[in-house]
DNA sequence: AGCTATTCATAAAA
DNA sequence: TTTTTATGAATAGCT
């Protein structure tokens, strides 16, 4: 009898074994309930523990956003959750070909903009869309201001697209935004994207 | 000599030790350059696994977004990470009192309403002001769109109320947008602010 | 919520 | 960057 053979007795006699520790599982949805809502709450932790170290040993921005099954919202962010939102969106939304020219001493991001030329095209005939739409909605004189559209008497179709046109309407608006970001704090180059 | 000598032995005589394994580090800023492109690189990609898995594992919706210390942009999201922070965001922007009633049975969030009002009513005149304003450029006649209002020119102290008044219909706009989606999805109640 | 026994992530080195 | 090694951390299954 050798050492791992002793080893062995000493912890079946000590204390028997009161769990099967961890197990592997696989990565697909956690059939049972009861065990999911145990798995979201202890992985959801994990993951914003996660976060704040990398931020904290990188000197990184991190946001994250986590909605539960049943839609229940959660989030963590360095130095907020905000702060990196506004940052994404200003890196991410797509800017106009016609937009007033910034910092675009770019060679990579000149080409990128003259291949987007076709689709902006279509992009400014939504703009023009929106922006008549919000210039009716001025004429209303009754104490009623432009969100105040009646969407409840919209057909389906009509939905979709007025939809389309508040999304189009509020990246440009968000575009805009960085726009003016970038002419606050020179330094920095909007127009660029780099992931 | 037992079996764990004799084991710890072989060791040594068939490969000395080639690293030191992994060691327990402080959770503070990483200080040898080196390093701290190899930690992020590689919590990275574990952070996104994290998510990633957190989402299979449980139904979650998940956005994660990260800038490098030199505001380079990496992002993981199920579905998607634009539909997450829409999402997100329609949770989050207040609704402003006099906002067409919705799903409002909810004492709670009716108090914080009233609380809200006096704000409400200054949000309100700013909505005016860019409601105003963005009338105007539809009368620009000269192929400008309502993005191009010449900023270049403007004091830093218009700027900034400028820049305060995109806020502003930003979010408008992003609130719109939720309702719009609350009504194509009637079982998800809005305007209630469950964190 | 706590407790283990395991699996998983990752610091160090190459 | 990517791989390997050895160890520190996170967590699945129970209570």
């Amino acid at each position: 009898m050798d050492a791992t053979d002793s080893n062995q007795q000493l912890q079946q006699q000590e204390t028997r074994r009161t769990s099967k520790g961890r197990q592997k599982i696989e990565i697909k949805k956690v059939e049972k309930e009861s065990n999911r809502y145990v798995t979201f709450s202890k992985r959801k932790n994990g993951l914003f523990k996660k976060a704040t170290e990398l931020s904290t040993l990188c000197g990184a921005e991190t946001a994250v956003i986590v909605f539960s099954e049943h839609r229940k919202l959660f989030s963590c962010g360095q130095p907020d959750v905000d702060k990196v939102l506004d940052r994404y969106l200003a890196e991410t939304e797509k800017v106009p070909s016609n937009f007033p020219p910034v910092t675009n001493n770019n060679t990579e991001s000149q080409l990128a903009n003259k291949q987007e030329y076709a689709r902006s095209l279509k992009r400014l005939e939504e703009e023009q869309t929106v922006a008549k739409m919000i210039g009716n909605m001025n004429d209303m004189n009754e104490g009623g201001f432009w969100w105040d559209l009646p969407i409840d008497n919209m057909k389906q179709d009509e939905l979709e697209a007025y939809k389309e046109s508040m999304e189009q309407l509020k990246k440009n608006v968000i575009t805009r935004l960085g726009l003016i970001e970038a002419n606050n704090a020179p330094t920095t180059v909007i127009c660029e994207r780099k992931i």
